[in-house]
RNA sequence: GUGGCUAUGGUGAAGCGGUUAACACAUACGACUGUGACUCGUACAUACGAGGGUUCAAAUCCCUCUAGCCACCCCA
């Protein structure tokens, strides 16, 4: 192979995009529904942005962004997640001043310098939706019931909905401690990632999958049993709205971020037939950031999934789309009448094929049906002076006989369409 | 970043040191002589991920690299 695709960058081939449109048109409609609208921002930033909202010392600052130095000097990244440059826009464009309460949602690639692996790759596509201006638990349980209707609307069961609260920067300082002093009676059980976890972050310690620690941590003090009264009435109203919808989740207490902005709810939609990838789409709330990126004091809730994992989660389903009719001509005199009904045809919004190079009639007729076409008609000299023809339906090989007009052929081959 | 496994045509794959790299699917053309799907015929890897080495002889053994997969890690 003498050109082949930047490692962990990937070709999504025609037979597979329908997949992924199906996945965005899916999402489009349940966000716009929900009143979200979308919002592009650039696929790179300023290096600064991603240091002060994701975190200094998290993996993905510290080792996994595409940083490099533009040819004006500056320090910039592509972006290894969306949340960051929404934001960067809803505070440069003053978006607040008109409106606190923004319902934004995006789409497109991420980046991030990982080992590629099923379902994780260096060039990664996440949909993402966020709601900034309202602290009420309401806008918590909005995104989730969003979240879990794209899901439903999609065709998926699988992935399950887990929510936990992190607290507030009044009542997380005193859940770490506990743990701390939790752990440091059991530092001999950890793994040497967890000991140093100890020092940095101690709530991963509760994720950690190595045996020792899983039994280590078994007694752990409960991140909800050191909530702030604020946050545990949040947290709280969260489930109770949840309930009220009838929305099914569970609480899993142990569930940490690996992005440092995250307050209060955060949730994960989880599943088991990814291996290691069981994060489908994952967020919660970020009541700090804005204020940390310079704007206002106006708190947020998001969440993105990544479509790759949809997708794999989607199937090998077929989401092609097949010609209404194929047009197969005997000799080269009766292609201009083809091409002259085709182009009447495309234009009336049905979908024709119609042989490019003037092959046999027989691979005219092969390629009708390896298109799929559903109905085929073969245009000669006699169809051309009598300006009628024999439609043939392929699945059964009914011929019915039709003028060649525009109007005639749309209404016998639009019966039976979809 | 750390382990382990794998690497033959468009695809799935045989081959396990010795003349023309099996087979199937896919593809192209053709036969059935203005109509596809079944059947039949023909074509289709200067070549076995790349580069070195061992050998009279390598797709088959050894080394390096690269890529993919799986687990860890991380996360969507």
């Amino acid at each position: 192979m003498a050109l082949t695709a930047v490692k962990g960058f990937n070709d999504i081939l025609p037979d597979e995009s329908g997949r992924w449109q199906y996945i965005e048109q899916t999402a489009r409609r349940v966000f716009e529904l929900n009143g979200f609208g979308e919002i592009r921002v650039p696929v790179m930033e300023k290096t600064e942005l991603f240091c002060r909202s994701i975190g200094d010392a998290t993996d993905i600052v510290e080792k996994e962004m595409y940083t490099f130095v533009d040819k004006g000097e500056n320090s910039v990244t592509l972006r290894p997640e969306g949340t960051a440059g929404v934001m960067r826009a809803f505070i440069e464009h003053k978006m607040y001043a008109q409106d606190p309460i923004a319902k934004l949602y995006y789409m497109g690639p991420m980046f991030r310098y990982e080992r590629p692996q099923k379902g994780r790759y260096r060039q990664f596509h996440q949909i993402g939706a966020e709601i900034t201006g309202v602290n009420d638990p309401l806008a918590d349980a909005q995104v989730l019931n969003m979240l879990t209707s794209f899901f439903r609307e999609i065709g998926l069961t699988e992935p399950t909905l887990q929510i936990n609260s992190l607290g507030c920067p009044e009542c997380r300082p005193a859940y770490r401690a506990a743990l701390r002093s939790f752990l440091e009676g059991r530092m001999g059980h950890l793994c040497e990632d967890c000991k140093r976890r100890f020092a940095t972050n101690p709530l991963r310690t509760l994720d950690c999958k190595v045996p020792g620690c899983v039994e280590a941590t078994a007694g752990a003090p409960s991140v909800l049993e050191h909530l702030c009264n604020d946050c545990d009435e949040h947290f709280g109203s969260v489930r109770r709205y949840l309930d009220l919808s009838a929305t099914p989740y569970s609480i899993n207490s142990r569930m940490v971020r690996g992005l440092d902005y995250y307050t209060r709810t955060t949730f994960e939609m989880v599943t088991g037939l990814l291996g290691s990838q069981s994060a489908v789409a994952a967020g919660g709330r970020y009541d700090g950031l804005i204020s940390q990126l310079g704007g206002p004091a106006i708190p947020g809730i998001g969440f993105a999934m990544g479509l790759e994992r949809v997708a794999l989660l989607l199937g090998a389903q077929d989401f092609a789309t097949v010609p209404d009719l194929f047009i197969a001509t005997m000799g080269k005199g009766e292609r201009d009448v083809a091409f002259c009904l085709m182009d009447g045809l495309l234009k009336a919004g049905v979908r024709v094929e119609m042989d490019y190079e003037g092959k046999s009639l027989k691979s005219q007729m092969r390629r009708a049906d390896k298109l799929k076409a559903r109905y085929s008609v073969v245009i000669g000299e006699n169809e051309v002076t009598s300006e009628r023809a024999s439609f043939k339906h392929m699945a059964d090989g009914v011929q019915t006989d039709t003028a060649l007009t525009v109007a005639a052929v749309r209404s016998l081959v639009g019966k039976s369409a979809q």
